[in-house]
DNA sequence: TATTAATGTATCAAATTGATACAATAAGTA
DNA sequence: TACTTATTGTATCAATTTGATACATTAATA
């Protein structure tokens, strides 16, 4: 049989399931933030060999939770589990479902189909989640992607549908949580120096700040212990080693 | 005809144009803050004589944004235009949409077609919005609506589905904005004086302010114009009369 | 004209923040 | 071993902000 033909055939039986298992008109979206070399990165899928990249998504059960589909989705994706899930955005504008690139891509290849389908009305609920980017194993056994990128959030590929405006919006959140919950926590492998700490900081808000009152400012709130001293083998003062106090059941 | 068949007629056909023109499994609904006689409250919508409330709310036009809809569901309820609506939270579970109060009273009424319908999985979009209550003109002649209600945020009544959560949600977004945005606006009738102002602070943080730290802190954000002072015919000292400054085009 | 009650503003101490200085120390170098 | 270097931990000081309180102002009234 036509491996094409195959494929098609396929992707029927997928979309009837979809019909069936799924809540149409709706996604979910991942913002995947890694630390990474002193770089704040963002996980990336990309299309085909469009040049164009999006941020990993899927849909939502008809017997699960948004949130749960959200963790599920990621799972699927990436393999991790357990992991801190804010939401923090709905892209719900009309003409949002529909890119040029997209529809072009699938035109050339064939996907008609699969085309209007994917580009059908379509709001995505958005998530932000951070991670340590060696825990993560993307799955690229997905159609139509081909490879994927931690790319600098200050430094973003041409990314398709609205997923530029996302992850504006996801780092807007980062950094106004930042202070309040203990995201550091899952950017930075512990034990730490309070060095480390502070150019997660300085990727985040892309600024820099003064060592001594950033210092102060860190061990004022009572989230650090001390655990020991870091001997680099170089001339200087040995930096003290951290970990996150555990968070008081409360 | 029988006026009951009749209706359900109406039903059918109104549940037909539903599928061909709105978003299915979604929805928003609105929580509409007003504040009056220092209280701040909340729009609900009495459902039939269940003695439960819920928010007002509607569905997504398959051609509108998500935020159109809020905006327009916000009109066609209460006629109002040109509100500050601010996305804040999904209500996603996947149990949301089933409330037995609902069920029991459409099974009663005979609605056995109308009562799934309502129950359907369904992903809610909430905003919030802050308006003036004498410029709100609820409609009333929406099915199993029978009443409206301006209900003091600190005494709800008992609300249909998880609306409560909802309000929760809102009442805190509320707070955290109220410094940043210029949110009182909406809810203050021009020109006030620095004591209405602060009790409109006092009734969405649910506290008490020392009145000349408050107003050092008002009049510091430069915010406020004097426009002449508040002869009550009481004996004291006028207070100054404000109103809220154009905010710059930036 | 004195009284009263609410208002506008000043003041003072405490807490916070930004900038800078200085002491401590691990390793390299003479 | 003593001195140097680089980085870290902490102290200090002024400027700013915040909370609490006091006091002066003033519109109506007795």
């Amino acid at each position: 049989m036509d491996p094409e033909k195959n494929h098609e055939i396929n992707i029927k039986q997928s979309e009837d399931r979809f019909r069936e298992n799924l809540l149409p008109s709706l996604s979910v979206n991942t913002v995947l933030f890694s630390y990474h070399q002193e770089r704040l990165n963002v996980l990336l899928l990309k299309f085909g060999d469009t040049g164009y990249f999006m941020l990993p998504g899927g849909f939502i059960r008809r017997d699960e939770d948004v949130d749960e589909a959200a963790l599920r989705n990621l799972k699927e994706l990436t393999a991790l589990e357990n992991i801190y899930l804010e939401q923090f955005y709905v892209a719900g504008n009309a003409e949002r479902s529909t890119d040029p690139v997209v529809v072009e891509f699938l035109k050339k290849q064939g996907y008609e189909k699969i085309s209007s389908w994917l580009s059908q009305r379509n709001v995505s609920i958005c998530y932000l989640a951070l991670v340590n980017e060696k825990k993560v194993k993307p799955e690229l056994n997905v159609q139509f992607i081909s490879r994927y990128l931690w790319a600098d959030v200050t430094n973003l590929p041409p990314l398709l549908f609205d997923h530029t405006t996302i992850i504006e919006k996801a780092l807007s959140r980062l950094q106004s949580d930042m202070d309040q919950k203990l995201l550091s926590n899952n950017l930075l492998n512990e034990p730490f120096t309070m060095s480390d700490l502070q150019k997660l900081y300085e990727a985040v808000f892309q600024k820099k700040f003064t060592r001594s009152n950033f210092q102060r400012k860190m061990l004022k709130r009572d989230i650090l212990a001390r655990v020991g001293k870091k001997y680099e083998g170089r001339a200087h003062k040995a930096p003290y080693l951290y970990r996150f106090k555990k968070v008081k059941a409360s």
